[in-house]
DNA sequence: ATGGTGGTCCTACCA
C-alpha cells in the first residue's frame, strides 16, 4: 500500500513542527504541500529528512504561494506549469519511480495551488476572479492531453457540491462556491474523466470539509468548506482503497486554516 | 452591510 497526503500548510517554515507531528502520527509515503511561502533554499529540508523523507520537489517563491512534495519514495520532477503566465509558483509535477513505487511506478503526481480569486465574484471589477477562472480553463486544456495514470491534488479553492459547504444557499455569491466556479471546475473534471476521490470514499451526505477561516473558527461556529481535493484519472482511481481528512489538525496549536487529506492506493 | 484572523516582510498584499 502507498499513501499520499496533501496539505495547505500556510507557511512551511512557521509550521515545520506541525508537519513533523503529522508525518510521525500518520506516516504517509508522500506529502504534497501548498502555500509553503518561501523560496527553495529556505525550505526546511532537515525536518523531513530526519523522518525518512529524502526526496523532494520544491517550487517556491518569496513570501507567497509555493508548492512542494516530500517523499520516502524516489520521485523525479517533470513539470512546473504556470497556468496564469504571471510567474507565481502554484504547481509542481513529479513521476513516481520504481521499484519502491510498486504498481504506481510511472504514475504522475500533480500538486497544484489554484488561486483563491479575491472577494468579488465578478471579473470586470475583480481581476483576481478572472485569473482564477482562466487558470482553471488552462488546466482543462492541459488535462485533455494526459495519457498516463495521474493524480492531481491540492488546494483547488473551489467547493463544488452543495454539501461541500456549511450553508449552500448563503455561499452562492461567495467566491469558492459560485455557480460559475463550480461549472468551470466541472469542465475540468469532464476533460479527463477525473474521479473525485474525496467523494468516492466519503459520499454525500458524509461530513467533509477541509478549511475553516481563521476569522470565524475561534467562535466555534464550524463554518467549513471542502476546498482541498484529490482527483484521479479513471485508470488510477480503481487503485484507491481509502481516503480521509485529518480534521484534528485544525485544533492543534498554531494551526493551518486547512487540514490534510490522505489517500491509500494498492501497490 | 460590516468585520472578523493570520503570514510575509517592513508596507501593503495575499488569503
Amino acid at each position: 500500500m502507498i499513501s499520499i497526503a496533501s496539505w495547505n500548510i500556510n507557511s512551511v517554515r512557521l509550521r515545520a513542527g506541525l508537519v513533523a507531528r503529522f508525518l510521525t502520527e500518520e506516516a504517509p509515503d508522500i506529502l504534497c504541500l501548498q502555500e509553503i511561502k518561501c523560496q527553495e533554499p529556505q525550505f526546511p529540508y532537515a525536518a523531513f529528512e530526519a523522518l525518512g523523507y529524502t526526496h523532494f520537489a520544491v517550487h517556491g517563491q518569496k513570501g507567497y504561494h509555493g508548492v512542494a512534495i516530500a517523499s520516502r519514495i524516489p520521485i523525479r520532477e517533470v513539470a512546473r506549469h504556470d497556468w496564469q503566465a504571471n510567474g507565481e509558483a502554484r504547481h509542481v509535477g513529479v513521476e513516481l519511480l520504481g521499484p519502491q513505487a510498486g504498481a504506481l511506478a510511472g504514475m504522475v503526481l500533480e500538486n497544484v495551488y489554484i488561486p483563491a480569486g479575491g472577494d468579488a465574484p465578478d471579473r470586470t471589477i475583480n481581476p483576481k476572479f478572472g485569473q482564477k477562472l482562466d487558470f482553471l480553463e488552462r488546466m482543462t486544456q492541459w488535462a485533455g492531453t494526459l495519457d498516463r495514470p495521474t493524480l492531481i491534488v491540492g488546494d483547488f479553492n473551489v467547493a463544488p457540491l452543495p454539501e461541500d459547504v456549511y450553508d449552500h444557499k448563503a455561499l452562492l455569491k461567495v467566491v469558492s462556491h459560485t455557480p460559475i466556479e463550480v461549472e468551470t471546475l466541472g469542465r475540468f473534471a469532464d476533460a479527463h474523466g477525473w474521479v473525485d476521490l474525496g467523494r468516492k470514499h466519503l459520499p454525500v451526505p458524509e461530513r467533509y470539509w477541509s478549511w475553516w477561516s481563521y476569522r470565524t473558527f475561534w467562535q466555534e461556529k464550524d463554518r467549513g468548506r471542502r476546498l482541498d481535493h484529490m482527483w484521479a484519472s479513471p485508470d488510477l482511481s480503481a487503485q484507491s482503497l481509502s481516503h480521509r481528512f485529518v480534521e484534528e489538525t485544525r485544533r492543534w496549536e498554531g494551526p493551518s486554516d486547512h487540514v490534510p487529506l490522505i489517500t491509500e492506493f494498492a501497490s
